[in-house]
DNA sequence: ATTTTTACATACCCATCAGTATAATTTAGT
DNA sequence: ACTAAATTATACTGATGGGTATGTAAAAAT
């Protein structure tokens, strides 16, 4: 891993636990074991440090095809499941950074980097709509084979969507976001929604 | 309104706008129209008003109580209206202290308590589990007088208040939260449930 | 009327901050 | 081996931060 590398990741290790003013580039030196003067080198100033970690370790993560591997063709069932299994590597990821309480640092970055980040929020709002409309396509495919229930696509989509995020949010001050539960508050309404043959 | 007052509502509205570390003393000065000595003849520091403004601003309006009337005997459907009303009625009176895109701030404003403020998690994590207990109980005689199909209760709590949370989040950077939106997937979720006569 | 308390203003202190200039050292190219 | 370039260390600067010490004017108390 190069010099480079090894201060945006720790930068964003940092950025993670502190607010953005918090963090200093002494904190930043001790973190990567090198001074100053290596900083400087790679990076104009603090604000082309923290924007390219979140490049790095946001805005290339979060792009849906990332996250979820949509080979064509799964049921509203299916899809559930690979959709938690897909958060559950996120937040395995984050931990292989040791972040511990991934999703408050999480939220508390991206609230940030939307005041940093030059069109931080454009970009998060496409992916928000991209998501979406993953959702609204499986929903709407299930629908035609008769899995569940006629119901509008966008409507539940944006359902299922805010449901995750709604609970990461409830529950990241606490003890973190509990996939078991998310997966189940799902299936419930999952079962709502299925054709019973 | 007393000078104590006037900081502390002053210094809701820079936390807001900003992280705890941004907003300087000096920016308060400006704010309230007077200088260091007001401020800190009636606090201790920094932290103290910061603390100030979390209490006032945010831990005493968060009471459930505080923000639905919750008369008894509500059907799932009145209470659905009752709950988005109530969110409406939050947002305006953040709106009369001039603050716009309302919820992106609170989640940030939200985020920095708890690192700041006491026990803020827990205090939150109470609230947090008092709403969801009156969506159950609501839920719940909702099932009982035949009004709803038989789910869940405890499951469907947490879907309802996560929809909410998961929306205001996904729409915070970009437009902010459509309550008239919110309400149609409500709807739409509320007539799955729905027992036909 | 005099004193005391309250409510501010002013001027200052020291620590820390982001960023720079420059020197030293390592690496790569020849 | 020598040179040039890349990389890192050191020492510094001016600005800004939170907080304090002290002064002062008005209000309240006596």
């Amino acid at each position: 891993m190069t010099t480079k590398d090894r201060i945006i990741e720790e930068a964003f290790k940092l950025f993670l636990n502190n607010n953005y003013e918090k963090v200093s580039i002494s904190d930043l030196e001790e973190a990567i074991g090198k001074t100053r003067g290596a900083i400087f080198y790679f990076f104009k100033n603090k604000e082309e440090i923290f924007n390219a970690a979140i490049e790095t370790y946001i805005i290339k993560k979060q792009a849906p095809d990332e996250k979820f591997d949509f080979s064509d063709d799964l049921s509203l069932e299916q899809f559930i499941y690979r959709y938690v299994k897909g958060i559950n590597t996120t937040m395995s990821q984050m931990l292989s950074l040791s972040v511990v309480n991934i999703y408050k640092q999480y939220f508390s970055l991206y609230l940030q980097a939307s005041r940093i980040y030059p069109n931080f929020s454009g970009i998060m709002a496409e992916n928000s709509v991209a998501e979406i409309s993953l959702w609204k396509k499986v929903i709407t495919r299930a629908i035609d084979t008769k899995e569940i229930k006629k119901v509008d696509p966008m409507h539940y989509a944006t359902l299922f969507r805010s449901c995750f995020l709604g609970l990461a949010f409830d529950r990241c001050l606490t003890y973190g976001l509990d996939t078991e539960e998310l997966l189940t508050i799902y299936m419930d309404l999952y079962n709502q929604l299925r054709l019973k043959k």
